[in-house]
DNA sequence: TTGATATGCAAGCAGCGGCTTGCCTACCAT
DNA sequence: ATGGTAGGCAAGCCGCTGCTTGCATATCAA
């Protein structure tokens, strides 16, 4: 189980979360060429891999596996956890 | 300068903004001593000093210097930076 | 079945981050 | 000036983390 602030605590992550939250539901394959094309991102498959890892464990990620390609979704739900701890950050959001 | 998301991941800087947010202006020795009531924190006085250093370096916490102390408010205006990047979060606050 | 596609597991390495330790500077009271 | 208080600087250690590499598993097409 990993944390909501360690999870966010990476660019190349934050990264994914921008691309699932612009084209929602891509498999592994699609979020390693998108993240190349759009940020120069020259990382290694199992590295995104490692990175939706713990997405995912953190909640930030819902997947679906079908077949032999497994979709991922961005779950902003676990996100209150931070503006739900200071409050003064919801007034000043508001 | 420090990022928010990193400032952000570790709970001592965490607890240190809860006890910033319960009471304001508070200075190095008056946390130091607040963490280890309130939560059995034994961590050294540099230890304390140098979270404040990165969370005043993310912009999280300001100082004001009064004579020998150094008064440690809480700024929660980094925090949109969070919030403000996946506004589906923002959706599934309100 | 054979080959190609899509993903998972695990070991190993390098760099960073948190913490301690030791010493130093600045301010205030007596 | 002296002693005590509040804080700062820097080096060093250790554990964790991100990344790569290599191999393995599972699914689909021909």
């Amino acid at each position: 189980m990993v944390d909501v602030f360690r999870a966010l605590d990476d660019e190349t992550r934050r990264l994914i979360l921008d691309d699932l939250s612009a084209r929602d539901g891509q498999t592994l394959f699609e979020i390693c060429t998108t993240l190349a094309m759009r940020h120069g991102l020259t990382l290694t498959r199992q590295a995104i891999s490692q990175h939706l890892g713990v997405l995912e464990s953190a909640g930030l990620v819902v997947t679906e596996r079908r077949g032999r390609s497994k979709f991922h979704y961005f779950n902003p739900g676990p996100l209150a956890q931070i503006t739900g701890r200071w409050p003064s950050s919801k007034r000043s959001e508001q």
